[in-house]
DNA sequence: CTGAAAGCGCTTACAG
DNA sequence: CTGAAAGCGCTTACAG
């Protein structure tokens, strides 16, 4: 018994309408070029007398592909939701699909039901491939997800699994830039706060930042470096705990944490520039709305949810054997009123 | 030819193992109590041995039930998934969701996709049943739904449909509350940024204003009423608007709305609260850390994600045929430093 | 270019 | 309590 009463038409029906067999119609919807013109639009116009629409489960059933991606978050800490990354590479990665006629099924991998969403996303059959979102260094899906060969993508590179195609932005290279163009505007005790060190964006955020004291000939101080978990509160206890330390700059390894800070810092009656100058991380929305302004590196999160779906279709496409592809994005510093000098 | 070369075990391989039928470890899976307990026995420990995961593909095609639910949210301006309500949502239902041993499928209604959205929805054969976060008064993919008679829950009541399930804050109210207690506080110009008046919500908030006032026995000022979209750019433009007319007190439809509205006062020289007060909507997590801290009316959005899947499930249940079911929770008035008077 | 037939991996009356 | 068989709605070699 299905709960939908009126029944839909089938193939069946469209081909009685046509005058022909479910192949042929199943080869009209499925593009076959082996088709007579003629029968091609006999058979279109049945389907659109009939309003046939094709059941994808069936589809999915013969021939071992849904249409559907996964999509897998690991929300880890509920606050990690609060930031505005994952709405918007949701929504890149939702868009590049429907635009591409596939659907999306999301799993928020919840460290209590790991286990069995890895074995929803695996085994199930419901989805051709899968995007993860990994940021953890020790992600056990991933290890799955090899283990199954299921197609996938990650999004954040995964230095331990070169042989998954995966999409990034540049972060070492984004922080570099930031912390290089507070040196440059002569500040000299330039802070940092970190993302957590177990998520990969939050270890190489922090690399740029060391790289970019070494390369202006400076050591890091480890008192100026504090790490933090990626969110405004994080951000504002972070800095609270930099003041006694006196920086005169901090980078902020996302705006979040950046918004946190300046908080801390008004709260504790500094100015921004003029006595710490703040550079956050990722652009969001609310980097240009703050006071100060806040200088930011921008990323686009919505491309890496684009290029993540482009790859994995290429993979799953799988009519040239590819290997796994690395698209690194380029970030750029996007610079307002938090860190001094001359915006122009 | 399917993707994934190593074959999964199946039914069949599970009742070799098992030496029963296929029926009989059909039966199993599925919790039929007709089952010995002995042979019940012989088939799980086949099926652990095995690693068996059942097909949800090909289960749905022959139950006709995925257990899979659709959420479809009407993205409309790209701007509405800066505002954190729709992460709070998803992450609502999907943990309900995964608890309940669903998955999700999430689709974006882009305005220029909608027509195929609706069919994927309605005819993919991919769900049993939808939860539709809708906003809009007129809706289109309400009336095919309901056409369809797919199963459905809406997120938002909808005066239009009341023969649909739907779960909601009680807008009205909460509006009413954050606008009687700036009167109470002395206000006499008491001003509102609403959202969008085709937006359901957006008109009930508003509507909870005039309410306010009525009951005070104040008229409403048509020059205090300023019309925007529910986001921070569009609550700092609406503020400006309003100022000129000399506002002692602001409520904001949403809190994105207000902390827009907070800084265009601040840029415009006046004091909170001692100058003008502000309430805000839906005391998202930035609300608390504004400048003033700013007072919100609260709703718990997880709440209505999982009240919506549980709403969802019985129908989809259909033991118990039930009729439509509209649940309505109270918000409440979160006071802090932004509105004045003494916040305890 | 087209159709008959087998098959995808399950569920579900129907008999027994 | 159990199994043989039909069926869910498609796709896909295989013949012709």
């Amino acid at each position: 018994m299905t709960l939908q009463t009126h029944n839909r038409p089938n193939l069946v029906a469209v081909a009685k309408a046509a005058g022909v067999s479910r192949s042929t119609v199943s080869r009209v919807i499925n593009d076959d070029p082996n088709v007579n013109a003629a029968t091609r639009e006999r058979v279109w116009s049945a389907i659109h007398t009939l309003d046939y629409q094709p059941n994808r489960v069936a589809r999915g059933l013969a021939s071992g592909r849904t249409q559907v991606l996964g999509l897998v978050i690991p929300q880890g800490v509920a606050t990690l939701f609060s930031d505005p990354y994952f709405a918007i590479l949701i929504q890149g990665i939702s868009t590049a699909c429907s635009r591409l006629d596939y659907s999306v099924m999301l799993w928020l991998a919840e460290p209590d039901h790991e286990r069995r969403t890895i074995h929803q996303v695996l085994h199930g059959g419901l989805i051709d491939g899968v995007i993860v979102s990994s940021m953890l260094a020790d992600d056990p899906i991933i290890a799955a997800l090899v283990e199954r060969r299921m197609p996938c993508v990650l999004v954040g590179r995964h230095p331990d699994h070169p042989e998954i195609s995966t999409v990034d932005t540049d972060n070492l290279s984004g922080a570099r830039a930031a912390v290089t163009h507070l040196l440059r505007l002569g500040r000299r005790r330039v802070a940092t706060i970190t993302g957590p060190q177990n998520m990969i964006a939050g270890a190489d955020r922090c690399a740029g930042y060391s790289l970019a004291l070494r390369d202006a000939g400076f050591s890091a101080d480890p008192a100026l470096i504090v790490e933090s978990d990626f969110t405004e509160a994080g951000g504002y206890r972070a800095m609270q705990q930099l003041l006694p330390h006196h920086p005169d700059a901090v980078f902020a390894a996302s705006d979040l944490m950046a918004l946190g800070a300046l908080r801390a810092l008004q709260h504790g009656g500094l100015r921004v520039p003029e006595d710490v100058a703040v550079i956050g991380f990722d652009d969001i929305a609310a980097a240009a709305l703050a006071d100060p302004p806040l200088t930011s590196v921008r990323q686009s999160i919505q491309q890496l949810g684009h290029s993540a779906v482009e790859l994995l279709l290429t993979q799953l496409d799988g009519s040239r054997i590819t290997g796994p592809e690395h698209r690194v994005f380029p970030p750029t510093l996007v610079v307002r009123r938090s860190c001094g000098g001359d915006p122009a």
